[in-house]
RNA sequence: GGUACCGUGGCCGAGUGGCUAGGCUGAGGUCUGCAAAACCUCCUACAGCAGUUCGAAUCUGCUCGGUACCUCCA
């Protein structure tokens, strides 16, 4: 089997990966800012995350998973006027910000449930590390590359670039930050406009406020992922992932500040998933075209022709590389709720194949499968290829569905080899890929009836009486369950 | 303006030098009392122009078009 390689945004290469400490690995994924309802552009970062972390534990690692929770509040500059944006909308809702991020955090936990995404080893919050946050920005003035002024502390990023690559990481050349800044507020109190904030004096209206070596004040916009990533996962560690337009300013004043700190850049492999775009358009509040989760979930939404379940989000997502953009279209997430079906469909059906030969009866087909086998772990080791992996899958539903009904005699292949399908759909659909059935769970009571219809519709059927048999057919898919007669002279049902 | 990235068949999307990805849609067929599903077959694309090469969707250059980042952002 190949090797794992990623595609690593800091030295934009595709390297092997190698864990820090061998069996294990440090992940630190940035998470949401809960100020608001997550949309459907969270959905991406965090799919794809799980799905990294999801193989890294296929592949026998002990992963430890940090994502954080922004409950800081930070900033939005609009007007001169700074504003907490956490506590700028509590007043607006009439709540206290405290209030407002835990119904914000429920909320996107919600929403990663229904995605069917692991729960990260550790979440922790921003204001449960004021106190991190602050040790850190005192190792920054002390080593001499931040400052104070009027109660804020700023990063010198002029000094920083001067001793290390800032902009490494984005692609920035630091002269040009300088002719395209714009102004912002405090701008006046930095000794260079491409300074960043490592903590801001509150105004008294602002209601997130902490006291500290400088007077009252708030953390500035990136130090929470040092202090925390630090914290939890060292100096070092293997991988941080995150969306692409966190690379600047995010990651790369989060790679400053660490470094500082650290004496060490922080991670050593950078994952940016792409972004999600509607129209080709980005998703944003800038935009004014985003998709909460919640209208998604429930189609509740103009953009939207009908409602998508999240395990066709999911699987939408998975049919395109992470660092490609993706394009939202009803067209395509229907598309994706079909294929879908199809594949889980197909899963369902080899489960209940059994092979009858110890040597393929077919050598040919026997070998393609095993080839296409092998391709879904290659994929995936090629910087996580969730679209190829699912592309295999597709090219073997046939093979599965024509044994199944009997186009192909199961003796084709080798019992072995129908073996090694069952485990690798069950390994890479549901443990890899993190997809689930959404099927309504099974109702002993609901089964009996349906038994109960289908043995007055076997009777009426032998009796050529297509009316009363297609009667109960067509309600039954009236009221949303499918039923379908196979060769064999059973009767299955999809609701 | 600066810096990147991208442009693949009706739609969505893999693929980075030769071996027609895949999904959805559409057409025809098999099966079926009829459906549905499934299966089989078909629709053989890589923005344009020029170049490198025995050979390019894939490399180089130019042109056109688009997007992202430079500002909170997934």
């Amino acid at each position: 089997m190949s090797e794992l390689k990623v595609v690593n945004s800091y030295s934009r290469q595709k390297e092997v990966f190698t864990a820090l400490t061998p069996g294990h690995v440090g992940m630190y994924v940035c998470g949401p800012t809960v100020s608001g309802e997550s949309h459907l552009g969270h959905a991406r970062p965090f799919i794809t995350f799980d799905v990294v972390y999801r193989y890294l534990l296929h592949l026998g690692y002990k992963v430890r998973y940090v994502r954080n929770i922004t409950d800081a509040g930070h900033f939005e500059e609009e007007g001169r006027e700074a504003v907490d944006k956490i506590a700028d909308k509590a007043v607006l809702e009439k709540l206290e910000p405290m209030e407002l991020v835990q119904k914000y955090t429920n909320l996107f936990h919600w929403a990663m449930k229904e995605f069917n995404n692991l729960e990260p080893s550790i979440e922790p919050t921003a204001t449960g590390h004021i106190v991190e946050q602050i040790e850190m920005i005192k190792k920054i003035i002390e080593a001499g590359y931040a400052y104070e002024k009027n109660g804020s502390v700023y990063f010198n990023v002029k000094k920083y670039a001067e001793n290390y690559p800032y902009g490494k990481l984005s692609g920035r050349v630091i002269d040009d930050l300088l002719e395209t800044t714009r102004d912002l507020s405090g701008q006046d109190e930095k000794l260079n406009k491409q300074d960043f904030a490592l903590w801001k004096a509150a105004p008294p209206q602002h209601i997130m406020r902490w006291n500290s070596p400088w007077g009252e004040g708030f953390p500035g916009w990136h130090i929470e992922c040092s202090a925390m990533s630090t914290k939890y996962l060292g100096k070092e560690f293997d991988i941080h992932g995150g969306g692409m337009d966190l690379q600047f300013p995010h990651h790369e004043s989060e790679i400053a500040q660490s470094t500082i700190c650290n004496h060490h850049t922080p991670a050593r492999y950078w994952l940016h998933n792409n972004m999600i775009t509607i129209n080709g358009k980005k998703m944003g509040k800038s935009y004014n075209n985003v998709i909460k989760l919640t209208e998604l979930f429930s189609g509740n939404h103009e953009i939207l022709e009908q409602a998508y379940s999240p395990m066709t989000v999911r699987f939408f997502i998975l049919q395109t590389h992470y660092r490609s953009t993706l394009d939202f279209s009803n067209e395509a997430l229907q598309a994706a709720e079909k294929g879908f079906k199809r594949i889980w469909e197909s899963y369902d059906n080899l489960k209940k194949l059994e092979g009858t030969a110890v040597t393929a009866a077919n050598p040919e087909l026997d070998e393609k499968v095993n080839k296409l086998l092998a391709d879904m772990d290659n994929s995936m080791n090629d910087d996580f290829n969730t679209a190829r992996v699912l592309a295999d899958m597709f090219e073997l539903v046939p093979t599965i569905n024509s044994i199944k009904d009997k186009h192909i005699n199961a003796n084709a292949l080798s019992t072995a080899t129908i073996e090694k399908l069952k485990t690798y759909f069950h390994t890479y659909l549901e443990e890899v890929l993190g997809l689930r059935n959404e099927k309504e769970q099974n109702d002993d009571k609901l089964k009996g009836v349906l038994d109960l219809l289908v043995e007055i519709r076997k009777e009426a059927r032998s009796k050529k009486d297509y009316a009363t048999s297609d009667k109960i057919r067509n309600q039954l898919a009236g009221i949303g369950i499918q039923m379908k007669d196979e060769k064999d002279g059973t009767v299955s049902f999809s609701y």
